[in-house]
Order: C-alpha cells, then sequence, then structure tokens
RNA sequence: GCUCCCAUCGUCUAGCGGUCAGGACGGGACCCUUUCAAGGUCCAGACAGGGGUUCGACUCCCCUUGGGAGCACCA
C-alpha cells in the first residue's frame, strides 16, 4: 500500500450509474467488466449504481436471464441501489414496463417533425440494401417516406403497420463528447433515418437508452464501445427531446487471447462458471477492474482500495486481452490471503459435493480443517482441492502399483524398497507423540541407519501414505492420516513390493 | 464499400516533452526444500513504420501499416 490515496471522490459529484443488460443470456466477462467500472465510479463517488433490464426485444429474450444476472453481479459483490428486483424512484426498471414513456417521447417527436411514420416493408428494405450493395453504396434507409405528408400519414397509420423514425438532418455535423475518448465528429450525411420505435409499438436500443437515462437521471452512460458509431444518433435524439447530454463513456472490449472475439474457448465463460471453476469473486473483481485500467504499479488490491482509487476516467483506450493465466494466478493470491477458517469453509463446500459417495456426509469439519492449512499454498483454483485430499476420506486405499515405487534410487530394488518400508512402519508404530515434529525426526534418523537420502525415503513414505507422488507435506498429512491408518498403509505397500521381488 | 475507435515487453499495464522506459503475469537461471507449491535473488523481453513540431519526443500533429467496432423493426 503506497499510501499515496486517491483523491477519495472529493470534488467528484455523486454519479449515477446503470448497467443496462439485456436478458438474451449470461453476461460474460467483458460485459461484466463494464458493470464493475461502472459501479467502482458509483461507489467512489457516492452515487448510485442502478440495474436497469432493457427488453425491448421481444423474440431475443431468454427466460432466466435476469435472475442469472442478478445472480453474477451479487456473486460479484456489486450491489445495486435501484432495480427490477427493488425498485426505486425511477422505476420501473425493466423496460417493457415503461412502454408508455417511449410513446409519448415518440409523439413529441412526431410533433416536432423530428420523426416521422415509415410504411416501408421488410421486402422494400431488402430490396433497397440489395440495391446499394449493387451500386457499392453504404446501406441505409434513404428516406423514402419522409416525404409522406403528416396528414396522409395518420391516416395510414390507422391501417397500416409501420415503424417510426428519427429524422437526421440532412447536413451538418453531430458533435459528440466521449468522456476517454474526448471529441467525436461525425457528419450528419453517414446517418441514416434509424426506426426510433418498431411495428409491436417497442421502442429500439436507441430510443430506449436516451428515455430511461434522461428519466433515471443518469449521469454516466458507460457501454461498450460498439456503440461509439452510434453515439451520434443518441446525442441526436437527446437534443431533440431537449433532454440535457448525460456523459457518454465508451469502454474498450476484452480481447480473446489469440486476438479476435472472446469466445467460450478463452475464458469467455458467464461469471456463474467462474464460480464452479474455483475461482474467489474478489480475485475475477479484482482482475476483471485491473484489465484495461491501472493504478500504478499495483496490481492486488482489496475492494475497498479499489473504490477509493478508482478514477473512471483512467480507463485504457486500448482493447485488453484477457489473460487467464494472470486470472488464476491473482486467484492463487486471494487464496493464500484468506484466512484459513473461510478457506476451509469453502474447501468443505467443494469436498461435499466432489467427494465419492461413499464418504459419509456431512463431510468431517475437523478433518477439512486440519488439512486446509496443508493446502493453501499449494492451490490456486478451489478446483484443485479434491483431487489434492481426497485419499484424506479414503478408508482404504489399494496401494500403487509397484512401479510407482520402483524408480530412481529404488529402480530394481524392490526387496530393499519393501523392507525400508517395513522398517518406517516400525519406528511409525512407536514414535511418540505422533505428530509432525517427532515422525519427521525419526524417520530422518532412520535414512542414516538405512542409509539412503531422505528424498529417496520419503518418497516411498509418501506414496504407500497418500497413494501418489505428490502430496501435501509429508508428515503433517500423516499426522492427520492418523497411525493405524498410515502403519496398514505402508505395511500393505511393503508386502507389495516384497511380493514382486519375491522369484 | 463507407464511418468510427485503438496502437509501450508474448500478455495486463506505468509513463502524461528531458526516465538506465517502471511494475505484474508468463518464460529462463539460481537459492530454499521430503514431493508439489509458496517464498527469495537474478536474467531475457517493448515504445509498429515514416514524416513533421520542438533545443529535446514513447509522450503533440499528419500519413502509412496493423488491429477492432459499427452500418437491422438486435441490443
Amino acid at each position: 500500500m503506497t499510501g499515496s490515496a486517491g483523491t477519495g471522490g472529493a470534488g467528484e459529484r455523486p454519479a449515477r450509474v446503470r448497467y443496462a443488460p439485456s436478458p438474451t443470456g449470461d453476461p460474460h466477462v467483458g460485459n461484466i467488466r463494464t458493470a464493475v467500472w461502472a459501479w467502482l465510479h458509483a461507489r467512489h463517488t457516492g452515487g448510485q449504481f442502478i440495474v436497469r433490464i432493457e427488453d425491448t426485444d421481444q423474440a431475443r429474450k431468454i427466460e432466466g436471464s435476469v435472475e442469472r444476472i442478478l445472480g453474477s453481479l451479487e456473486w460479484l459483490g456489486l450491489d445495486w441501489d435501484e432495480g427490477p428486483d427493488i425498485g426505486g424512484p425511477f422505476g420501473p426498471y425493466v423496460q417493457s414496463e415503461r412502454l408508455p414513456l417511449y410513446h409519448e417521447a415518440v409523439e413529441r417527436l412526431l410533433a416536432s417533425r423530428d420523426a416521422y411514420r415509415c410504411f416501408c416493408t421488410a421486402e422494400e428494405l431488402d430490396a433497397m440494401r440489395e440495391r446499394q450493395r449493387a451500386e457499392k453504396r453504404p446501406p441505409g434507409y434513404e428516406g423514402k417516406c419522409r416525404a409522406i405528408p403528416p396528414t396522409e400519414a395518420e391516416e395510414r397509420a390507422k391501417s397500416e403497420p409501420h415503424v417510426i423514425r428519427f429524422a437526421v438532418p440532412d447536413e451538418g455535423t453531430t458533435v459528440c463528447h466521449d468522456l476517454l475518448r474526448g471529441r467525436i465528429e461525425v457528419e450528419n450525411s453517414t446517418l441514416d433515418d434509424f426506426v426510433i420505435l418498431k411495428s409491436d409499438r417497442y421502442p429500439t436500443y436507441h430510443l430506449a437508452h436516451v428515455v430511461d437515462d434522461h428519466a433515471m437521471e443518469i449521469t454516466h452512460v458507460t457501454r461498450g464501445d460498439e456503440w461509439i458509431p452510434s453515439m451520434p444518433r443518441h446525442c441526436l435524439l437527446f437534443d431533440a427531446l431537449g433532454y440535457e447530454r448525460p456523459i457518454f463513456v465508451h469502454t474498450s472490449i476484452i480481447l480473446a487471447p489469440g486476438g479476435g472475439k472472446l469466445s467460450k474457448r478463452h475464458g469467455a465463460k458467464s461469471m456463474l462458471e467462474y464460480a464452479e471453476d474455483g475461482y474467489l469473486p474478489d480475485a475475477v473483481f479484482n482482475f476483471l477492474c485491473i484489465t484495461g485500467w491501472g493504478y500504478g504499479d499495483e496490481t492486488v488490491m482489496s475492494r475497498q482500495q479499489l473504490i477509493d482509487v478508482f478514477e473512471i476516467e483512467n480507463i485504457g483506450l486500448n482493447p485488453a486481452t484477457f489473460d487467464m493465466e494472470k486470472l488464476t494466478w491473482m486467484n492463487g493470491v486471494y487464496i493464500r490471503q484468506t484466512p484459513v477458517e473461510e478457506l476451509s469453509e469453502m474447501i468443505a463446500r467443494r469436498l461435499e459435493v466432489e467427494l465419492p459417495p461413499d464418504v459419509p456426509r456431512p463431510v468431517d469439519r475437523a478433518l477439512v480443517e486440519a488439512v486446509t492449512p496443508l493446502i493453501q499454498e499449494r492451490i490456486q483454483t478451489l478446483a484443485e482441492v479434491t483431487p489434492l485430499i481426497d485419499f484424506f476420506w479414503q478408508s482404504e486405499i489399494a496401494p500403487p502399483p509397484p512401479e510407482e515405487f520402483l524408480q530412481k534410487r529404488w529402480k530394481d530394488r524392490a526387496s530393499d524398497a519393501a523392507s525400508a518400508l517395513e522398517r518406517v512402519a516400525a519406528a511409525t508404530e512407536e514414535v511418540e507423540p505422533f505428530e509432525a515434529g517427532p515422525l519427521e525426526e525419526r524417520m530422518r534418523s532412520l535414512c542414516e541407519e538405512l542409509e539412503v537420502k531422505a528424498g529417496d525415503l520419503f518418497t516411498l513414505i509418501r506414496i504407500a501414505v497418500t497413494g501418489r507422488r505428490v502430496s501435501p507435506p509429508l508428515f503433517e498429512s500423516m499426522e492427520i492420516v492418523g497411525r493405524g491408518v498410515c502403519v496398514d498403509r505402508l505395511r500393505a505397500a511393503s508386502a507389495s513390493l516384497a511380493a514382486v521381488s519375491a522369484p
């Protein structure tokens, strides 16, 4: 901790920022990282973080999405001050429940001639695009229905399906500002008359977000930079409606390791999948925040520290590549930082579902607590836990095949190995007290008696007792496993080796 | 095709006209060590290219190149 804290929000007005996902699936890292930053900005400035569901596309709606979106935020520890589930002073927070607001805005736009009814059919529009492509002209609505006199349009509207389009000025330029990129200027001639109200009377994103962000008094519109190209449209809408424009903050996207779009293969898993994969919320939160944004040389930062120090204007502009290995490393850091009691609770929950069914439930908590310190600094994700320590719960483990033992120093020396293990078993029976310290002491002196290197003997013991070549610290493990079981396993191993050596 | 955005080690980044271009992940070496980790020390590794501006450019401007996004009755 450098002590060189940020401004702590002093001097910054409380911001109202929103996370506005559409319920079309589970949020992925790129998407949720925007939420992390928005949340941080809200907390940093002492403002509000709002969740709004953008479900204006009835066709794409996916059942259960909202729950999973909220669940993802919750898991990450992003709490919201207003939202679909808890309401708030600017509700409702679901766009499909705000239709009258959009219709009212459309009426105003129609009245001011900033919008008009369009009766073009899908076929006509397709044909138009076809023509544009053939003539190598940029695609876009050419304004055919703009020429229809309002009275005629009103009349036809009574019986004909239609949409409402925004009438973009033919000339001039629209100047927008992005907090991170500054001035962004676009020729109006490159903008077409976009749809603001669909024929099903639902608004498009363009209209809905403008109406809602104004109504909800959003100060900062934070979203992915795929929205930059349509920002001028939004500015035009804000202006036409007489609304003050919010501060736009377009954040760059997250790229896949090889470059290109992030896909399932590359870690674009949903947030909830990270939980399943054994990642800690704080680690993912920290990591997400740090990719695409930085604070000096700091990397591992607590939630509070991040809130204190986060400055939204310092978000990086270049698209970042998702570095799965760094996430995993960071997760390891967080696991090591976690108090043992907490960690053992997490581990217990894992074991509860991952241990073989024949292990009695609930899983022995005292045992988990004893084992946790042994593996805390050896794991990077909770998913590694079970395979590492399941032997503590297996009352019977078949001795590994003799080849496991007879390597390196013990190659072709089955009978030596067998007798060494027998000596170890005998010593194990006698050690008092049966604790790691005395155990190690005894085994080391046994090494001298046997004239073998400690590592060589310990490997034999390790394989016999834990069933594997890699394990948590040997003597601590033996202490936990217990004298009886250790001796049994040692003798079993010894016997199996003796069998091999016998002619 | 048109419009827009971006550009420092392999990756995430610090830098905000004068630095030996710093840190982290990953990689390598060594130390520690009962395995595996963790920890410690050290090493390799970057300003995409070309023009300007300036006494002086990683830093400011332009072009090129490269990457990305958008051009729907999807968001």
